[in-house]
DNA sequence: CTTATGACTATGA
DNA sequence: TTCATAGCCATAA
């Protein structure tokens, strides 16, 4: 079975561990694509959602900043669904990615 | 084959 | 610091 880039990059984003945030470029680069951040996003939107076992609202901007138009019910509530796994923020609105960024691996 | 689109990132002003 | 633009590449038509 050939794997679509949205599976691989749904494959990736499964791996991010509760309380962690992964940004696009970094799910990209594991996926064997760093160059397909944007093409990740894509998978992101065309993902079966969390419910389906996608957690995309752990994927974020490589500055921390999170998707916009998000659809989970409103930008305020991936916010909260993040606070809620123990990802802590900034005072801009930022993701902490200093305390929060996902390693491979861990 | 080419063109258009996009939940990105890096760079410059 | 923020804002705008260019480049990047997979997918669809």
């Amino acid at each position: 079975m050939e794997r679509s880039f949205f599976e691989r990059a749904h494959d990736v984003v499964r791996q991010v561990p509760r309380g962690r945030v992964a940004t696009y470029g970094q799910v990209a680069r594991l996926m064997g694509a760093p160059r397909c951040a944007r093409q990740v996003g894509f998978a992101m939107h065309a993902s079966p959602g969390v419910a389906g076992g996608m957690p995309c609202h752990r994927v974020v901007f490589a500055d921390g900043s999170l998707a916009p138009g998000f659809a989970f019910g409103g930008p305020g509530e991936q916010r909260r669904m993040l606070e809620s796994e123990g990802v802590a923020f900034l005072p801009d609105g930022r993701v902490d990615l200093a305390r929060c960024a996902w390693e491979a691996g861990r």
